[in-house]
DNA sequence: AATCTTTGTCATCCA
DNA sequence: TTTGGATGACAAAGA
């Protein structure tokens, strides 16, 4: 896998020395600077006018129209912006040696009409002796789905280059490209040579050189560059090694040779590029790859080509060509079947180009869809076949979809910092490919200030109801004065109170006796509201009822109106009712409130009856059984606040594992997608020794080791070890 | 008058 | 065994 990896990076660089070994040199910045601001913005980085909102300012800037930031357009806005800065980086880049090469994976010796497409910038390297066509219906088609936003990326055609003449999409016949070609056209050719060329993203560039161009053959082929060994290369070692690969050698008067570069988006970390070769006798001749019958492009946002059908959801798209996956043999790890179209946000990329003949173009009507299946994962008999004595291989799309997904996996975190709501997650297979995160509801948000305020609000109610106790046990139980008076009129001693105080205090203070119970770890176990007994419990237990709450006015005019005697017992509890009656000697809050000890030294003291000391021992015991009542209730009903919480937390986190799921089983789902539809072009361009295609129901695509293996579903797996293995990619 | 809440109390368990 | 905290259950009082 690291190897595969590195060749990908490398094909950038490779891909580019490619392009400076044959001569053709572009200057995308001259573009950008005239006629794509907005892709200049994205290559160029963000202006300082949008650096402090860049990210909305990016968005806008790739769409340059203004994408809303729920759009599903922005991951590929992000997608395209690291591939673009990634390319963009190339020109800094210095690589010392490259080796290039490149084999033929099919080539049709027959001389077809080719349908492959054309959205970028046409450069005929023989200066006149070929010519770009762009098909201007699939400019209008897509320009017709996509909006300006499109043209304003595409490279395409007279837009950008001029050099583009317009051509029927039905014809897709062969061009005497010099006779096409105006001054203009040539002029601007020629100042292509002498730029640099660069790429944009997703671009197809075309481009080619004439030796000779007395035939009218045409060959259309693709081959797949594994860009990732380092050795040197020369231009013209380079051109030999085209020449040996392609077929050049058997029509050496071929006059022109297009390569299409297929600038691949990125798949996680992974470059894909893809390079269709075209001969043409006279001209490079580029046909529409959309079908010609397909008349959805301008209605929807789909390009249908040949049987696939493929959303194209961003302007980007139509200059995102890469319908062909490369499995170098080179890098001798499992072979992957990867879609370059998927980026890392896993968003389609529409354009698939048709690159291969014109029998492709019943791929469809070939291989049914159920053959894709079995090649992402295969069927029983595969199993069965494939004894590539390699072991089991793992899924490389697991691997592959763990590098696509880290992107949007860390999008979705800001989004999941912005909180989502189990209704939301809904939503967001819709809005997997935007930053979602922008538009979240942040109300569930443990950060946002909703959920703030339901800590607030929580906080507010777990104080609130600790006001209540302690505003209850203060009105209830005692206030200063009434202590002093309660103290004063039953001749208690004073001095001993802040004793109580801490007693209590400190009582409940230990929190270790909740551990274990996180839930009731956090539970305030400061039951201050105690202190008040240390006063004059009697007296305050008795007043909570009366004087508390609403009742303290009227309780204050009965205390004018009143014999203070009457209203002291009139508020008094049993107990102290009962002690009066006993003449119990102190008060009822000493009896509660003091220790053990001091309790025994004041009993002693006085000389009580046997009845005396039954009753101050009851009041002892249910004025301590009171409290312990009132901190069991708060207690619970802490643990009741808390456990309520967690329950939202839990709900929350659910919600984010929800999403989290949808997200990775759309990501997968897109890749199948894409995956089932390489495949099926794959299968479709291959050809056995007499130019026919393969039946898919005698032959499949199977992972090796190797690459990809053309497997007989007829045969054993020993015989299709030996005899009918073909591969797909040949060791170099 | 019925219902709900608050509070006190009892019984019981447990440390 | 005593003391006291914790808690379920019940009842009284009040809203």
């Amino acid at each position: 896998m690291l190897y595969l990896k590195k060749y990908f990076t490398e094909g950038l660089i490779q891909f580019t020395i490619l392009l400076s070994l044959i001569g053709v040199r572009l200057d995308l910045d001259t573009y950008l600077n005239n006629q794509l601001p907005p892709l200049r913005e994205i290559i160029l980085g963000p202006s300082s006018a949008y650096t402090q909102t860049q990210f909305h300012n990016l968005r806008n800037t790739l769409d340059g129209y203004g994408i809303h930031p729920k759009s599903v357009d922005l991951d590929h806005f992000f997608t395209t912006r690291r591939l673009l800065n990634q390319v963009r980086s190339l020109d800094h880049l210095r690589v010392p040696s490259t080796e290039l090469s490149a084999w033929l994976v099919h080539r049709d010796p027959e001389t077809v009409v080719s349908a492959t497409s054309q959205s970028g910038p046409s450069i005929a390297l023989d200066n006149g002796g070929s010519l770009e066509d762009v098909n201007n219906s699939e400019a209008s088609a897509m320009r017709g789905a996509g909006g300006a936003s499109e043209t304003t990326y595409s490279l395409s055609g007279e837009d950008s280059l001029g050099a583009v003449a317009p051509e029927d999409s039905q014809e897709q016949g062969e061009r005497e490209s010099s006779d096409d070609l105006s001054k203009e056209d040539i002029d601007l050719i020629d100042i292509l040579w002498r730029q640099d060329i660069d790429l944009g993203a997703g671009r197809e560039i075309w481009f080619g050189y004439s030796r000779s161009r007395r035939k009218k053959t045409k060959h259309l082929s693709t081959f797949f560059l594994p860009l990732g060994a380092q050795t040197s290369l020369s231009l013209q070692e380079c051109l030999r090694l085209l020449e040996a690969t392609f077929p050049f050698g058997e029509e050496p008067e071929v006059a022109t040779v297009k390569f299409m570069l297929h600038y691949g988006l990125k798949l996680g970390r992974f470059f894909f590029f893809l390079i269709d070769m075209e001969v043409n006798n006279t001209a490079v001749n580029v046909t529409m790859n959309n079908d010609p019958n397909n008349n959805n492009a301008s209605t929807t946002e789909s390009a249908t080509i040949g049987s696939f059908e493929l959303p194209r959801s961003t302007l980007i798209n139509q200059d995102v060509s890469l319908h062909q996956a490369s499995l170098p043999s080179c890098s001798q790890d499992f072979p992957t079947l990867f879609n370059p179209e998927l980026d890392s946000t896993g968003v389609q990329r529409p354009t698939l180009v048709r690159l291969s003949s014109s029998n492709s173009s019943n791929i469809n009507s070939t291989f049914g869809a159920t053959n894709l299946t079995g090649l992402f994962l295969p069927p029983p008999l595969n199993n069965t076949t494939n004894l590539t004595t390699t072991p089991v291989l793992p899924d490389p799309f697991s691997s592959l979809l763990e590098e696509s997904m880290l992107d949007e996996i860390s999008l979705l975190d800001l989004a999941m910092e912005e909180g989502f709501s189990q209704d939301q997650a809904s939503q967001l297979e819709d809005e997997l490919d935007s930053d979602s995160g922008l538009s979240l509801d942040s109300s569930h948000s443990p950060a946002s200030p909703s959920n703030s305020e339901t800590s607030c609000s929580s906080a507010a109610s777990s104080s609130s109801t600790s006001a209540t106790f302690s505003e209850e046990g203060a009105v209830g139980y005692s206030t200063d004065s009434e202590a002093a008076t309660a103290e004063a009129e039953e001749g208690a001693v004073g001095g001993y109170q802040p004793e109580y105080s801490k007693l209590c205090r400190m009582s409940y203070q230990d929190p270790s006796q909740f551990h274990g119970i996180p839930q009731l770890e956090n539970v305030n176990h400061n039951h201050t509201y105690n202190l008040p007994l240390a006063s004059s419990y009697s007296e305050r237990s008795q007043l909570s009822a009366s004087c508390s709450k609403k009742g303290r006015d009227k309780q204050m005019q009965q205390m004018k109106l009143q014999p203070p005697q009457d209203c002291v017992d009139r508020q008094s509890s049993r107990d102290e009712r009962r002690a009066r009656a006993m003449d119990i000697p102190f008060s009822n809050d000493k009896i509660i409130n003091l220790p053990v000890e001091e309790f025994n030294e004041l009993l002693a003291k006085h000389h009580l009856n046997e009845d005396q000391l039954s009753l101050i021992r009851d009041i002892r015991r249910r004025g301590k059984n009171k409290m312990a009542a009132q901190n069991c209730r708060k207690r619970k009903l802490d643990t009741i606040l808390k456990l309520e919480q967690g329950v939202q937390d839990l709900q929350r986190e659910k919600a984010q594992l929800l999403k989290e799921k949808m997200e990775y089983c759309k990501c997968i789902r897109q890749t199948k997608q894409k995956v089932q539809s390489l495949s099926q072009e794959l299968f479709a361009q291959l050809r056995d020794e007499e130019g026919r295609r393969y039946s898919a129901s005698e032959y499949f695509l199977q992972y090796g080791p190797d690459g990809v293996l053309l497997l007989s579903r007829n045969m054993t797996t020993e015989q299709s070890n030996k005899t009918d293995k073909k591969q797909k990619d040949k060791k170099k």
